[in-house]
DNA sequence: AACGATGTTCAGAG
DNA sequence: ACTCTGAACATCGT
């Protein structure tokens, strides 16, 4: 599930739970979902508290009374779930820290594409791995200045993490679909009048879809996101929705209401 | 039971 | 040096 609104979420809800208490106990059922040998997460983690957490995009920094810093990249099926020690571990809680007030926090991942590393900086991590400022931070004027002149298509522009960070396959539909911009359009040929319709929309789907929570069926009905479970037809023009792939990706196209 | 999936990364081509 | 494409990654649900 995990785009910028669910990772905004999940930040919300491991600050209400997990801050400030101790780390007795870290696990960790496949080595493959962390970037740092476990004896390094446990040098940095045990006996120690979180502190305080950021948020650029899709990735999650979380602050260590150590004054090291735990990556979390929630992949395509990640999620957290804190819960006591007297409920049974959850089936894909692949990662779990234990705290001493009896509760654990286990990062669920399904699919195992998500995963934990360690940096000494959110900054210096955000360059080298060529993240923008946030997609909610970003001005106009930045957003041009990265986009404007790409010769791909706008949905990849979008999708790309040093552009618009924390954009993911539907949130970039989405937002092509209320801006009316065909998937496919180089960015390089839109008009100015084009790239702020599709930042406005940008936004206005980001802020909708925190304010509700990313719970996806209480989203407004003109949001395309209901096409992706169960409706197929495009609410504007009634039209059946094309299904193609940009960038490798599934991609949801209304042919009349999202012209070439 | 083959295919697709809300993610990133990386090799290779241009 | 930069940009773009496509495949690989793991594995579950349909």
């Amino acid at each position: 599930m995990p785009e910028l609104p669910e990772v905004h979420g999940y930040q919300q809800y491991i600050n209400k739970t997990c801050l400030h208490h101790t780390i007795v106990e870290m696990d960790v059922r496949d080595d493959r979902l962390i970037k740092k040998p476990l004896k390094e997460f446990k040098e940095v983690l045990l006996g120690e508290q979180w502190t305080s957490t950021e948020r650029i995009g899709k990735y999650l920094f979380i602050h260590v009374s150590t004054g090291k810093i735990v990556v979390v990249h929630f992949g395509m099926t990640g999620r957290p779930n804190y819960y006591h020690e007297s409920i049974e571990r959850p089936r894909f809680g692949h990662i779990e820290i234990t705290f001493d007030n009896g509760y654990k926090i286990a990062f669920e991942n399904k699919r195992k594409f998500g995963w934990w590393d360690i940096t000494d900086s959110v900054e210096t991590y955000r360059k080298e791995h060529k993240l923008n400022r946030d997609a909610r931070e970003l001005t106009f004027e930045q957003f041009l200045d990265v986009a404007a002149h790409r010769k791909t298509a706008i949905k990849n522009v979008l999708m790309d993490q040093s552009v618009t960070t924390g954009v993911g396959n539907w949130i970039a539909d989405d937002v092509l679909y209320q801006a009316r911009i065909h998937p496919l359009k180089k960015a390089n040929t839109l008009t100015r009048t084009e790239l702020k319709t599709i930042y406005d929309k940008l936004q206005h789907v980001i802020e909708v879809a925190i304010d509700l929570e990313a719970q996806y069926k209480k989203f407004p009905e003109y949001f395309l996101i209901h096409n992706r479970k169960g409706r197929d037809y495009c609410y504007h023009t009634g039209d059946e929705l094309e299904k193609i792939k940009v960038g490798g990706r599934t991609t949801y196209v209304s042919p009349e209401w999202q012209k070439l």
